[in-house]
DNA sequence: TGTACATCAGTGAACGCGCGTTCACTGATGTAC
DNA sequence: TGTACATCAGTGAACGCGCGTTCACTGATGTAC
């Protein structure tokens, strides 16, 4: 068996080279395996090759480790939706419903920087740049809520942009952990957590006072087999 | 040090009498300190004033405490909405709003619970009588949709209830556990989780064409101290 | 270009600790007669 | 009413295990001259 190791080791020499990453990308794989509580820091050592003394070299606990998991996860997050988002491309409506699809691909197929950055009990005001980098994927939803809010409708109350935002989130975050998660709690749902997502959504937005039209929204419903959805009779 | 396990057993005698609930009850303790993950079998028993063999006695291992937990939760969860919802009384609008405020309630309340229910990975669906009790907490929600739908004014296509049940939990979850939770890791906000989900509810209700007065909802908004709430300019 | 030295990343052995689990046991309780 | 016995809940000692953490160390790398 210890072959593996020498070998392993004749491979990288006596320096990794790039450990830190290493054990980030171990601790990912952990905790997609076993959930945020089922990973240990000997064995995202083992897991990267290395003696069990090596991560201290790197992070001055498991907790900071699981932290700067967390963080990677909202820069990640923030590109996700970045792209999604376009800049409002080709138009608003449409990349907003894109967003709000990106936010639920993540979630199903990040599953480890999910559960660090929402379940792991991480406290994120507890650490000022894991806190910016959370703020600046919080910002991208923002900023699409504030361009939303100014197509509003002439004669209609312009929404408080941040409210919007805080809305969207919240639907977003319960449809992804309840029934868009990529592990083994995942509730089961008669459609696709897309299709919830968009059509909770699209009724949002008209109680908004904006004109979406309610055919779209109703496909959605009825383009489904008939199950527990409960198809009008 | 002894003098107080010994004295502990004189109280109680060989025989705990109700260990059974007591461990239930440690373990709830330990995970609203500590969270899901920071529980161990052991320290259930320590906390219990039993010998760490004890617990075998009434639970297969620590998974299958936890699942027990998370029942019992999905069965006190159930009553609280049960009781707030009161079937319907005295209207149907303001009972919902009252189940709302009972399930951030119930979340910010039992932290221990809540999170066993929904963040400990515990898969509900591989238990049946775990699943059928959380069935029975959501067919509350579902029941009050039904209602609510069954109001829609003439003219008004009638909504799916199981859309709208689906719709009002994953809001609920989303604001309660990024919100309204309670422990560390609740995210900051600018108004109560409570107002936040009331404004979501009433807007997602006037977007499937309930006759929802406007002034309600943005009560909520201005009454508050400005902030990043960010009032209208 | 070569050499000496400082710095740094990773080693491996060691430690104390608490956990999960088992075992033969013992004390208490309930019940049959 | 009393006694014998079965059942059951909890004991406490023991075990192997893996974890977190420390330590003096060593091999590799980079740099000053």
């Amino acid at each position: 068996m210890s072959w593996r190791k020498d070998e392993r080791r004749a491979e990288r020499g006596y320096h990794h080279g790039n450990l830190k990453e290493a054990l980030l990308q171990a601790a990912l794989n952990l905790i997609s395996q076993k959930g945020p509580a089922g990973f240990t820091f000997a064995d995202a050592a083992r897991m990267a090759g290395v003696s069990p003394a090596a991560p201290y070299r790197h992070f001055r606990d498991r907790d900071e480790l699981l932290a700067s998991i967390a963080q990677r996860g909202f820069e990640q997050f923030e590109s996700v939706l970045t792209q999604a988002w376009d800049d409002g491309r080709p138009d608003t409506i449409s990349a907003f419903e894109r967003v709000g699809k990106a936010y639920l691909g993540f979630a199903r197929e990040e599953p480890a920087f999910y559960s660090a950055m929402f379940e792991s009990g991480v406290p994120v005001d507890s650490n000022p740049t894991l806190m910016a980098a959370s703020e600046r994927a919080f910002a991208i939803i923002r900023a699409a809520a504030e361009r939303l809010a100014a197509l509003a409708p002439p004669g209609m109350p312009r929404p408080p942009a941040m409210m919007m935002a805080l809305h969207i989130w919240s639907m977003s975050h319960g449809v992804a952990s309840l029934f868009g998660r990529g592990d083994a709690a995942r509730r089961k749902l008669p459609m696709s957590p897309e299709d919830l997502l968009e059509a909770e959504v699209l009724i949002y937005l008209r109680g908004l006072g904006f004109p979406i039209d309610r055919r779209a929204e109703a496909a959605a419903a009825e383009e489904k087999p008939a199950g527990p959805w409960g198809r009008p009779k």
